[in-house]
DNA sequence: GCAAAAGTGTTAGGTGTACACCCATGA
DNA sequence: TCATGGGTGTACACCTAACACTTTTGC
């Protein structure tokens, strides 16, 4: 029983919505899935579930990026809080958005029929169910704010990676071209990148050498007072 | 009545949380009040308050402010949202936490006795209640990145303000000393504050001039592509 | 006149940015 | 052999950071 204070308060549905970003041949990706429930079933909607009495917050959104995707162990990050009285056209649900950055290669393509849900390229993804396409612009905004001075792109790479790839991706997320000389000269002298010798020959016939993040050498500079930025 | 698949969830306690934050004679102060009710009624904790159902989250949050302050309109924003299973040890919530940046002039006194609250030096903040200090430490990490980026900062000025004054508020957050002339040059180059013709004669004999923030400069600038920047 | 804080410029080193050509390979 | 994408170095402009003395005025 709660004590006697608490009582007196009012209760409230809490919710997860998760920003789900992939990156593939260039391109930022995002989950979506439709409604599977009264008001607006059917519309465009991004993953989503309710909090549970004996579940965590981070557990909810792992339990629904596992549900949706098959993948566990994603890297993710909290958005913000979205409580306005009619947010939700159902009941009031106070929703705690998280967006997710996971590596296409490890996903899981039968989970997208049993639910319903599609990779929208970011560019076009359309309309939203309710303050959706307010979260997906702050998690946008907060993207592109972090990669630029935390090494959280790798999340959206396979272990082994081209320089080219790389490049590509900034250049998603931050809509612009990049020069591949500078790119490659800032990028290689933090040493944080282990040069395999091993080439991906998909994209080229000379083929590019593969990579891996050093994640012990990240969090061993990290120490040393250094700190990355693209 | 909520509709059929929204009736089968949980419901919990949703509060929020506010660090205030205020700056006086070089230091930045948390506003600490008392708990009062059980468990732990007495002890250390942020300013808080329970989500009403007629209330939006950041309806709440003015409130609460307003309730401890007695200020209307400060500068807040969110800081994260909290939802450990134990986090209260009084029952199940959930907490939004929220920043907020005020000015110590406009400060009611009165309601500090009301509230049984006080200044504390931020430096000097022990041990509060529940996981109040990670929202503490993770306001200043944000406030740190922000300050630097965005005019922040002059909510925690009186209007008109000194150089002086100005740069050691700076110094309070990233607590170092910064270089009088580099800081006078760069924040002087932005053309976004205006020298009024008269001084604080309270520091010195000489007396500093007052200035004060141009807004609509600012936003001006920000059209251009400006970008504020220390 | 002196103590105490306000105010003022210059320089050197480092960082970011622009830019063009050769290399390796499969077809 | 040629088309395609991978890979490489330099020069200049700009920004940052270090640094010391003069001014004002109340006491």
């Amino acid at each position: 029983m709660a004590p006697l204070f608490y009582r007196e308060q009012d209760k409230f549905y809490v919710s997860v919505d998760c920003i789900i970003l992939g990156f593939k041949e260039g391109k930022l990706y995002l989950l979506i899935s439709k409604r599977k429930f009264e008001p607006l079933e059917g519309a465009d909607t991004l993953m989503g579930g309710f909090l549970k009495s004996n579940e965590s917050l981070s557990q909810t959104v792992s339990r629904v990026l596992y549900e949706y995707t098959g993948i566990q162990d994603v890297f993710m990050e909290q958005v913000g809080t979205y409580g306005d009285i009619d947010r939700d056209a159902g009941e009031r649900v106070v929703s705690i958005a998280y967006y997710a950055l996971l590596n296409l290669e490890f996903f899981n393509e039968e989970l997208c029929k049993v639910h319903n849900a599609r990779w929208e390229e970011l560019e076009k993804v359309g309309e939203l169910v309710f303050d959706h396409n307010q979260m997906l612009d702050d998690t946008i905004n907060i993207l592109r704010k972090k990669a630029a001075t935390q090494p959280l792109g790798f999340n959206l790479l396979p272990e082994k990676f081209t320089l080219p790839q790389l490049q590509s991706l900034y250049e998603a997320i931050y809509q612009t071209t990049l020069d591949k000389r500078n790119f490659r000269k800032k990028i290689l002298e933090m040493n944080i990148l282990e040069k395999l010798d091993e080439k991906d020959k998909s994209g080229s016939k000379r083929g590019a050498f593969y990579y891996k993040f050093n994640k012990e050498k990240y969090d061993q500079l990290l120490q040393s007072g250094f700190y990355f930025s693209i």
